[in-house]
Order: structure tokens, then sequence, then C-alpha cells
DNA sequence: GATGCAACCCGTAGCGACTACGGGATCAAG
DNA sequence: CTTGATCCCGTAGTCGCTACGGGTTGCATC
């Protein structure tokens, strides 16, 4: 009976993950065992899939496993936990915005070697010297 | 005799590197095999230390280890290369490009679900309800 | 109810680019 | 000749998956 448990398939599709990544998941205690059909099989409820999707988002948003784990654990409880949220939040701006300036540091100094890279035709490539430091 | 081989220790440190990268970067293939003393231990000559600069500085400018293989191969033979060169750098560019744009948009959703939090006292906090999707 | 085949099971190994560990050998200074 | 730093090697761990392979199960069709 019953026609509501999901196929970890379904479940994987249906939050826009990888199969074998929810069964990662749930090795290393990110998502909860389902219940299981009498062969054996994975049976999973909506609110499964309402978790799998929180992680998927937190992960685009850039959160490690770890921080996910937090986050899951602080966004049960109640009103108390959000300024926890916020900074955790706050903090991992803080680190996108460190990599967006390395980033365009380094593209910089790829620009400018390519830049020169154009202007003639050089005995010795720029590009390589610079790398050469 | 001879002063003038440098052992592992001071060869990565004089390059930035990490000892035990030096010597993954043999196994891989990336740095040659070194002379040895009688003894078994590595002795470097100042071209090592030159080559192992030379991929520092392309890590950290992005280039994966293959690409690094790649840019010492063409570092070698001629003029004829510095196309080349200049046409991988310029395809890591917009790598970077694209990395960088992902990044500020993660930036910008991160700072508005930030912003909401600080608003008043929600009762759901408004971070965790962006990553619930 | 037999059959076929997609979907699932599990454990394990691989990716990139390192880093760390452990137990033993060697080197160089005193 | 002793001490202590450095080096040797092989192996395993990191992060976040992804892939493989050989064996079950689920379900629809005949």
């Amino acid at each position: 009976m019953s026609g509501r448990g999901l196929t970890i398939g379904r479940l994987a599709e249906s939050a826009g993950v990888n199969l074998e990544t929810v069964r990662y998941y749930e090795r290393i205690g990110l998502m909860p065992e389902p219940g299981r059909t009498p062969g054996g099989h994975r049976s999973y409820e909506p609110e499964h899939r309402q978790r799998l999707r929180f992680i998927r988002r937190s992960r685009e948003l850039g959160f490690g496993l770890d921080a996910i784990r937090r986050l899951i654990a602080l966004s049960e409880p109640g009103v108390e936990t959000c300024r926890e949220v916020r900074d955790m939040a706050q903090d991992h701006i803080t680190s996108v915005d460190a990599k967006i300036a390395d980033l365009q540091r380094l593209r910089r100094v790829l620009r400018q070697a390519v830049a020169d890279c154009s202007d003639g035709v050089a005995v010795r490539c720029p590009v390589i010297e610079e790398l050469g430091s």
C-alpha cells in the first residue's frame, strides 16, 4: 500500500541532485536514514525533499557541508538563533569577498601578460616571463 | 665536495612551497627527479628552483597542474609557441571571469538575506527562508 | 506467473591538489 | 661519536562528490 514514498531516484531528481550524492549525504549524516520497502529500497517522505533542497541551495551559495550541518541545526529551534544564522552568512560573505578580490587581482595579471603578448612578435613570450616570476 | 646541491627542504623553502608538495610534484612527473647524495637524499640544482617557482606562480594564477605541464612544455622551444601560451592564458581568463560572476551573484543573494535579517525581529529567519528555496 | 528491464542495493575507488603520519635512515655540527 | 634536525618512503586522509561493478528488487507487460 501507500503510493506515497519517493524512491531515491525521484527524490534526487525532484531536488536537482545526483542520486549518488543523496546516498553520500546519508553516509555522512547530512540526510537522515529514510524508511525502507520490504525489499530494502529507500522510501522518502516530502520532508526529505525539503531538506535535500535546503542542502542543495546552501551548496549553491557556497556553504561547506559542515556549515550546512550547523545551518540545519539552527533552522529547527526558534527565533533566538536567527542572529547566529545571520552571523554565519555574514562570515561567508566576507570569505566570498576575499575570493572575488583574489580572482580580480589574478585576472589583472593575466590580462596584462596577454596584452603584452599582442604588442608584437616577442622573442620571449611575455606570459611565460610573467610566470617565471 | 660540492656545496651546491640544495636539499629538498631548502629548495621548498626558497620557492615558497611545502616540502611534501615537492615530492608530490616529482611523483606526478611535474618536477624532474633530481640527483641523490650517496645516502639517498635528493640534491637539487638552481634550475630546479627556477622550475618550482614557475609552478608555484602558475598555481597562484589559478592554472591546474595539467595546464602547467603544457605551459612548461611550451616554455622550452621558441617563438612560435607564444601564441599557444597566450591562448591558454586567454582561456583561463575567461574561466576566471565566469568564476567571478558566479561569486558576485552569490554575494548579492547572501547580502540580501542578511539585510532582510537586520530589518527587525523576524519570526522566521530570512536567511533560512532563503535557503529553504 | 513468467519475463524483461529499469531502478535500486552496497562497497569501493577515483578525481585534484595537496597534507599528514609514522618509523626508520642520513647528515652535519659539536 | 653522539645528538638532533632533516630526509627517506609508502600510505592514508582531506572535500564533495562521481563512477564502477556485480548483484537484487520493483513493476509492467505478456
